[in-house]
DNA sequence: TCCTATTTGTAACTTATGTTACATAATAAC
DNA sequence: GTTATTATGTAACATAAGTTACAAATAGGA
């Protein structure tokens, strides 16, 4: 397929060199996700990892009782480490997976995950830093739950998705932020409220505007 | 030394092939880490990576403003992921590692990392499933902050240090627990009492004692 | 247009956690 | 032994966050 050659190109052409550039071409599987489209589900054995073309992915977790709460999100250029762990040693997927907005993946089936790992420098690198870049998202996750309190995790959690959808306004409710949050609503409005009083967000129904970032 | 290959053999002859084993004998530097010795200190730039032969290392996360929280431990048979990322990458390490009680190690050279993973498949495996095993570790770690109360936190932090530490009687403090759990020593001296009236531990001057896991 | 479901606003209250202050107990230093 | 230091216990209060309840606003479909 030309297009998504194309799109390999535009995002990776300077991650991986020509000989794996033309593998992951003839290997991986190019797909499209809608809004809202479950990608990894908790407990999903992957037979591969995405690379992500374009688009963003929202990586949740869930604990026994099915309380939720917000990871990071992936943008393009990154893949999902927790599916490598996945894939490579047969177990189960931690996380859930979902579109924030219609993106474009390339699929790599796990076969050739350790194969490449022998053969490409680049694909040893691209490998190590997504670990890495995951272990450095997941620390400052623990920061924000550790260190800070509702009202900053909920101001930084707007702006970063601002800045992940490349939209300064939002198309969310309270609820929905909540269960990111994991709180409930009544808390996010009440501290929603409150920043726009501050004066650094504006409230719509289904809608929030970032005014300051 | 030859006390140096035995302790080796003891934890990753199942793990490592012989030739790996031989190599690793070769360049690595071995080291006797007395209790409550820095390993690896915030913004260390790592010039190898520790594979713990024996001991226990706790890591420690801290912010910009200096509040600290516990991430996790290190038992025998573990490898820093982060120190990995930073030496491989000539980056900066974004957590604090310290000797919980006496530990030995073996420092490898950055410089064989990425060599080893080219030329042996249990160095490949070694390397990925030490990753994960952090990664999922972390999200332990977000679980613990997200879904817990202190007192379930507490909890959890003691039956898990008494594993790591091989003992059911710790010696520690309530300030030093306070630390690791980010928060403050009326709150932590509060809750071990509460414990201690539930039966599940008994309290002494500079040790606490845990009766039920 | 009217009706219904969804979303948001807000008050009133509860609970968990953090803070300040001080007393007492145990140990170490002298 | 006396004194100083460190660790622990606990009361009283402050604040952040969670809960319940209900009213009002809005959007979407019949």
């Amino acid at each position: 397929m030309k297009e998504m050659r194309e799109k390999l190109e535009d995002y990776y052409s300077f991650v991986f060199e020509k000989e794996l550039l033309d593998e992951i071409e003839q290997v991986g599987v190019y797909k499209k996700l809608r809004e809202n489209e479950l990608l990894v589900d908790l407990g999903d054995q992957m037979k591969g990892v995405p690379l992500l073309l374009d688009g963003a992915i929202k990586i949740v977790r869930e604990d026994k009782k099915g309380e939720e709460i917000l990871l990071y999100f992936l943008e393009r250029g990154d893949t999902c480490a927790s599916s490598f762990a996945s894939a490579i040693s047969n177990g189960k997927c931690g996380i859930r997976a979902i579109a924030e907005k219609e993106s474009e993946i390339i699929f790599l089936p796990k076969e050739k995950l350790d194969e490449w790992l022998v053969k490409y420098k680049t694909w040893r690198n691209f490998v190590i830093d997504s670990y890495n870049i995951r272990l450095n998202e997941m620390m400052e996750t623990i920061d924000t739950l550790a260190f800070m309190r509702m009202d900053e995790r909920l101001y930084k959690y707007l702006t970063d998705k601002a800045q992940i959808m490349r939209e300064t306004s939002l198309k969310t409710t309270h609820q929905d932020i909540a269960y990111d949050l994991h709180t409930s609503r009544v808390v996010i409005s009440r501290l929603l409220k409150q920043l726009e009083n501050e004066g650094k967000i504006k409230l719509l129904r289904n809608r929030i505007d970032i005014l300051e970032f």
